[in-house]
DNA sequence: CTCCTTGTTCGACGTTCGTAGTACGTCGAA
DNA sequence: TTCGACGTACTACGAACGTCGAACAAGGAG
């Protein structure tokens, strides 16, 4: 928080291959699996097997590469992708993305 | 080389984390775009600002990704994307980031 | 055979990353 | 005001990464 929590790069400074490293990592791409719905999550529905400051950090990430977009409410955040300025920059990257990772995490059971 | 220069993954033992990871550095991104057109490239054409030692690291990290495949010929290798493979596991990330990266850094006229 | 070329491997270096703990600032409640 | 909850910033550390030069191995040319 501490006032400039918000830091969310221009839809036009995007770099492929930021995004590309924010989404390499299994605990972000478990996060932005969790917000694929398109629906704002809050802080503590975002459950990874890490610190808090570790959530933070990989939060930090994904915001600076412009996939995420953090909301400040009070002492609480909420979290949402920019799905809509990501297509807009990368047409398709993340769709394919998420489809192959639920693809592959998602349907466990057949 | 040394023989066992091709360390090829299965097409099911891919993950999309190292895909991503794979992708997600510049000069290899160029070394993508440049095989992007399908053909196969002789080692030698594959120029990038970096030693020899550093091209062949970065080759071997795609080849361990499964994003291209290393054919040797007498002492000299071609590389080639693995386009089919990547797209049968994960549908559409491949063409996209292709997409993605091209009208990035392709079409800087207009 | 000897030389040269090609690409990999190894060792080293500095940087970045992922992780956690602690301290800090902000907000809401009492 | 004091207290507690929330999320971030800072600090530190080990691991991984990107880079290079040198040594190495496998083939081809003479």
């Amino acid at each position: 928080m501490t006032v400039k929590t918000a830091q969310h790069p221009d839809t036009a400074d995007l770099t492929l291959t930021s995004v590309l490293a924010a989404l390499a990592d299994p605990i972000r791409m478990h996060l932005v699996q969790t917000l694929a719905d398109g629906r704002e999550k809050a802080w503590s529905e975002l459950s990874a097997p890490v610190a808090k400051s570790t959530l933070s950090h990989h939060l930090k990430v994904l915001r600076s590469a412009g996939v995420t977009r953090t909301r400040q409410e009070g002492t609480r955040c909420f979290v949402r992708l920019r799905s809509d300025d990501l297509d807009e920059r990368f047409p398709g990257v993340l769709p394919s993305v998420l489809a192959a990772a639920t693809h592959v995490a998602g349907p466990r059971q057949g």
